[in-house]
Order: C-alpha cells, then sequence, then structure tokens
DNA sequence: ACGAGCGCCTGTCGGC
DNA sequence: TGCCGACAGGCGCTCG
C-alpha cells in the first residue's frame, strides 16, 4: 500500500505524535515480540530481542518506502510493503488479528507492526545502508534537477512506466502516484524512457514532485482497509478511474496491465507519439 | 539490460 | 447462499 507520502506520514506521525499520541523519539524499547516470524528479515528472533531491548529511538526518518528507526546502536528499518501500517497502542491493549510485530515502550505504551498480508519485513541492523543501498536518488529532494532526471531516463532503455516503479531508479514511487504522475505530465505509460524529449523529461520531473506534495499534503491515500485518515483518494485523476470520463478532455481513463500491475492513463492527454 | 511471469498472503467484490 | 476468479499501495526471484 504506502507509496512514499504514506510513509511520510506515518514517520512525520510518530516523531512528532498527534492527536493523543506523543512522539515516540526519545522514548526506549523495553521489549519486543515476534508474532509471525517471517516479518523478521534480519538477525534471528533471539538476536533481534535481545539487540532491540533498551534502545532508545532516537530519530524516525524515512528513505524511499522504508521507515528509519535510528536507535542507540542499531537501526530498524521497516518496509510495509502492500499492506503493512504502525498502530501506536497502549502496552496492555488486545493484540489485534493481523499485528506481526509488537515493540513495547517506556510509558506504556505499545508499537505495533500491523500488516494483513504478511508481505512486510523489519530489519535490525549495524548499517542501514546494507538494506538502503540499492535505493535511488529521492525524487523530492531539491538537488535531483530536471537535466539529471533527463540524464538518468536518456541513460535508460525502458517503458516509463516500469522505470518509475523501479526503486533503483527513483525511491518512493509506487503504483498510484506513478500513475498519477504520469496522466500530470501527459506521457503514455509505454513510452521508451530515451525517447522522451527534454520538455518531457522536465515535465515529468515536476509532476512527481507535485503529486507526491499533494499526496502528502492530503496525508496519504486510503483506499479499502488499507491506511487511514488520508483524503488522497477523493482526488486521483486517473488510478482506479477506468472507464470513467477524464477530467480534462471527457475521453474514456483505460486500464491496461503493464508487469502485473494494473495501469490507468487517458488515452487522448497522454497519447504514445 | 529488459520484460514477463510467479510466489509470497489475506481480503473484497462481482458474476454465475 | 456459495463458489470462483480477478484484483489489491510491493518486491525478489527466475527465465528468455
Amino acid at each position: 500500500m504506502p507509496e512514499l507520502p504514506e510513509v511520510e506520514c506515518i514517520a512525520a506521525a510518530l516523531r512528532q505524535g498527534k492527536e493523543g499520541q506523543p512522539p515516540l523519539t526519545g522514548k526506549a524499547i523495553l521489549g519486543a515480540r515476534l508474532l509471525w516470524p517471517r516479518t523478521l528479515q534480519e538477525p534471528s528472533p533471539a538476536e533481534f530481542a535481545a539487540r532491540i531491548a533498551g534502545q532508545v529511538i532516537r530519530q524516525i526518518g524515512r528513505r524511499g518506502k522504508y521507515l528509519i528507526f535510528t536507535l542507540d546502536e542499531v537501526t530498524l528499518l521497516i518496509h510495509l510493503r502492500m499492506s503493512g501500517d504502525l498502530w501506536v497502542e497502549a502496552v496492555d491493549a488486545p493484540v489485534a488479528v493481523h499485528h506481526r510485530l509488537l515493540l513495547d515502550l517506556e510509558g506504556g505504551l505499545r508499537l505495533a507492526f500491523n500488516d494483513t498480508r504478511k508481505f512486510g519485513r523489519a530489519w535490525l541492523v549495524d548499517d542501514p545502508q546494507s538494506v538502503l543501498g540499492g535505493l535511488g536518488r529521492e525524487p523530492l529532494e531539491d538537488d535531483l534537477t530536471p537535466q539529471e532526471l533527463a540524464a538518468m531516463l536518456r541513460a535508460r532503455r525502458r517503458q516509463l512506466k516500469p522505470l518509475l516503479l523501479d526503486q533503483s531508479f527513483l525511491a518512493g514511487l509506487g503504483n498510484i502516484y506513478t500513475d498519477e504522475a504520469l496522466y500530470r505530465a501527459r506521457l503514455h505509460p509505454l513510452i521508451q524512457s530515451d525517447e522522451l524529449s527534454y520538455f518531457q523529461a522536465a515535465a515529468l520531473h515536476r509532476a512527481i514532485r507535485e503529486v507526491l506534495l499533494e499526496g502528502i499534503r492530503r496525508n496519504g491515500a486510503s483506499i479499502d482497509w488499507v491506511y487511514r485518515g488520508g483524503e488522497f483518494q477523493n482526488y486521483f485523476q486517473v488510478y482506479r478511474r477506468d472507464g470513467k470520463p477524464c477530467r480534462t478532455c471527457g475521453a474514456s481513463i483505460q486500464r491496461i496491465t503493464l508487469g502485473q500491475r494494473g495501469t490507468h492513463f487517458c488515452p487522448v492527454c497522454q497519447p504514445k507519439g
């Protein structure tokens, strides 16, 4: 589920707190309970429990779609994949069905990794780069210029949509924000990356930034039971709008399957040529 | 280097 | 009502 904007909003809420929920920075982790073993990618459950106990959460950040908890001596990384979420609750609250990993915190709190589909993963590592090292550039960083993105696109020969979903190219875009960005840039998802003009690459650069910033501003996108409190789903232009009229030209939004992912676009506003 | 297909999982929805 | 397939915010792995 969560793409860059949702992960950013989750990180911010844990870092700063929100209504009825205190910030987690500065809190000590007292212990861990692993309920679904495969959720923990690294290290072994025993080593995880031993190493995380007593660590204080110093910083909470994000890189791509990963949440980063900087502790005293180790780093906890969490990837929510399709259906993961983090809940802050009372340490004695009943354990919800889809909780996979519990971290008991000081102050009577518990951080729960809830993940219906069990695709989510957690790592406890000495060096976060061992997990994050393969990620591409952060799309919202100011030093990623339109010129640079244009050069990156030219250096590859791939269909735009799969390339934008490739986390080693840009870190953080997923299926929703990619479709929405391509729509805003008026680019067909199947265009070859090395065939874009500089003007088109610059339009894509701007579209990606705008769509991610709007997602963050609207507190992310909530669909079905996954991720709550977001509003961006009410502003989708193409995602899951197949058969509905394009808000720009009225043409019927199309859906194709690309790399096993639903892909939505306006055949008039996003021509191939 | 790139694309396609599958596996990992649970849940929802529409059609028959 | 029940069953069955399609589909769902991701990604790692194979195989051409």
